[in-house]
DNA sequence: CGCAAATCAATCATGGAAGT
DNA sequence: ACTTCCATGATTGATTTGCG
């Protein structure tokens, strides 16, 4: 009778049917042959056939040929797609699609070599994109290759050892008080509960706060609990289109509470009360996708002009207002969701300098040289 | 050998352009 | 006055490297 791994399979019309692996389509997945039966041996004659014929011709023919977009689309398709994120299969397609498989069309995966990827980089170069793309490019190729050379596709990663465009230095952007002070005056002031208010106040994400919910809020407690993310991103199945993914925490590890002030909370109450979502950022009675809440971000940033920002400033306000009043790099490390204070410490020494700085200056007045001489 | 710095890999954010 | 599509760019966790 039908044995796991055999891909034979009793019919409801009685018959039996085998499959058998015709080849890879475009995207990688495997085309599948079928045979029928009355019988489950024939069934098996038949199959084992069809394999002994397609695994000759697999293995003289099919391998010399394996081209190397074919071996991306594979290694993205069929290796890659569930063990990673929607949003970060889309970006790897979209990068595979838009530069690797246009400037390696018609090469063949086993004949690449170190040279094709400098001329890669320098494409790119040329291009006019930022070191950082290139090396999110690079970095995804190289993923690729490493598995293609573990499967015996090539013998060595053409990716080793190869230049990239040095990393550009970051600098982080945050508003200083003025700033913070103009743009709430217009936040606070709105009558929808506003996300800016609560990136200033809690230093969330902007696609956090897009999926943040009432029922997230203990109000009791004080805590706001960040449970979801949301993003929209180029559709997994339907070309041209895009769709709404909300991310859920894959661990516990992934969410994080974050203790509401005084001022916050009452602010947050009030718009409970006349909101009729259950989200706290409300569109048509339902979420509001980032870009919306960037759009209209957009339109009170230069309503408040305080010049060009980008939300993901407000949450690099409020770290260093946290800083500024003191606060322990363990505890902002937790509330900002870092999976250590290592990230956290690397972003914000500077500002935990000035602070400091300033601190000893403070101290620094009551050391009056100039007293010594009347003592 | 232990540690932090450097780099890689995965994920999220941004905003122009065009559509409704 | 948004909303959708899309490619680029930045952030952040994980791993490797390199240095005393």
């Amino acid at each position: 009778m039908s044995k796991r791994g055999e891909n034979i399979y009793k019919r409801k019309d009685g018959r039996w049917e085998g499959r058998y692996r015709k080849g890879r389509n475009k995207e990688g997945r495997i085309i599948y042959g079928y045979v029928y039966g009355k019988q489950y041996n024939e069934t098996k004659e038949k199959l084992s056939k069809k394999n002994a014929d397609y695994s000759i011709r697999s293995e003289t023919s099919a391998p010399e040929e394996m081209m190397v977009d074919e071996w991306l689309n594979y290694w993205l398709n069929i290796l890659m797609k569930n063990r990673i994120k929607p949003s970060t299969y889309s970006n790897y397609r979209g990068r595979i699609q838009r530069h690797l498989s246009p400037f390696f069309k018609n090469k063949q995966l086993s004949t690449l070599e170190t040279a094709d990827i400098d001329k890669f980089i320098y494409s790119l170069y040329r291009s006019e994109l930022s070191s950082n793309s290139i090396r999110s490019i690079i970095s995804m190729l190289r993923s690729a290759l490493k598995k293609a050379v573990n499967d015996n596709k090539i013998s060595k990663n053409p990716c080793q050892g190869v230049l990239l465009p040095a990393l550009s230095k970051r600098e982080i952007k945050s508003l200083d008080k003025r700033q913070q002070k103009k743009l709430e005056q217009i936040a606070l002031y709105k009558k929808e509960c506003s996300a800016e208010v609560i990136a200033l106040y809690t230093g969330m994400r902007i696609g956090e706060i897009s999926g943040l919910k009432w029922e997230d809020i203990d109000f009791k407690n004080n805590k706001i609990f960040v449970k979801r993310t949301i993003s929209r991103i180029p559709s997994v199945t339907e070309p041209h289109k895009t769709e709404i993914i909300i991310g859920k925490p894959k661990s516990i590890n992934g969410e994080r509470a974050i203790p509401i002030s005084k001022n916050l909370k009452r602010y947050l109450m009030e718009k409970k009360q006349s909101s009729t979502s259950l989200y706290v950022i409300s569109c048509k009675n339902s979420f509001t996708e980032p870009r919306i809440i960037n759009y209209r971000f957009k339109k009170i940033v230069e309503e408040s002009k305080i010049g060009q920002v980008h939300f993901h400033a407000l949450r690099h306000t409020f770290a260093t207002r946290c800083v500024e009043s003191g606060i322990d790099i363990a505890t902002l490390s937790k509330i900002l969701g870092h999976a250590s204070t290592k990230m956290t410490l690397d972003i914000y020494t500077d500002s935990l300098w000035e602070t400091r700085r300033s601190a000893m200056m403070l101290i620094d007045r009551q050391l009056n040289y100039d007293e010594r001489i009347t003592l």
